[in-house]
DNA sequence: GTCGCTCATCGTCGATGAACGATATACCCC
DNA sequence: GGGGTATATCGTTCATCGACGATGAGCGAC
């Protein structure tokens, strides 16, 4: 918790007439729903552990086939939590700093603007 | 791994044979799966941002039928991120500090234990 | 070229999730 | 006690998830 920037994050790119927040939820939610899985939180572990790992490593760790463990490196990747660098006839995958901090900057959002800082005027979307 | 770096919370209460990882992990994968959902996002956001909030306003704000937000509710519920209190014929709930603090250290931990165990000083908290 | 290895994708099956309407329960007010 | 409101639960339907084995595609070694 060094330099927590203001309460809530400034808005992101509006999409259509979606409000910020809306668009947060969503994108947190994507996020959580890939890590929603032991086996997934697990294999985060492994590649922040040795930093990068390849994919048969991580089978071999796993009581899982390959073939779900592959899955599960799937789903992790399309939230960008990981990343996948073919390297030869294997695939060597890292994780994604930037979205473990964004994750941790949208948390920090959701349950930092109630206790930390109550500002008077609450933005818009109130009723 | 047997040297425990300041960074790693303590073992929690060994359920069975499992390693205190395991254990993170499940529970970090409940909270997460829990949060996985943006309705649950914002009824979330929507506690925090209120403190607390009967049933019928968070029903009233959200497009879902009365059923499937008390399901929503439950969920969060068991998973320890709300609190509910019967408050004559309605239901007062509001978050569970707790909860989102302990997701967070668990993050933390995840994503902090990485630069602990890596020679490099790097926290990963800078932007 | 062919073989063997590694990984991704496909197809399938059972289990779970998400949504709804209908119904039951608890409470307050009269 | 009866009526009305607020919430939880039940049962159903459809979609998605999680797991697997089998197959296909890419690459290095021979």
């Amino acid at each position: 918790m060094s330099d927590t920037p203001p309460c809530c994050p400034p808005p992101r790119d509006p999409i259509d007439g979606m409000p910020d927040d809306a668009i947060a939820d969503a994108e947190f939610a994507a996020l959580a729903k890939a890590l929603g899985h032991p086996a997934r939180v697990r294999i985060l572990r492994l590649l922040v552990r040795k930093n990068a790992c390849i994919c048969g490593d991580i089978v071999d760790e796993l009581p899982l086939a390959q073939s779900t463990v592959s899955q599960h490196l799937k789903i992790l990747k399309d939230a960008g939590l990981v990343r996948g660098e073919i390297d030869g006839p294997r695939t060597c995958y890292c994780v994604e700093p930037a979205a473990l901090r964004r994750l941790s900057a949208l948390l920090d959002a959701l349950s930092g603007c109630a206790g930390a800082s109550r500002p008077a005027g609450e933005k818009a979307k109130e009723e």
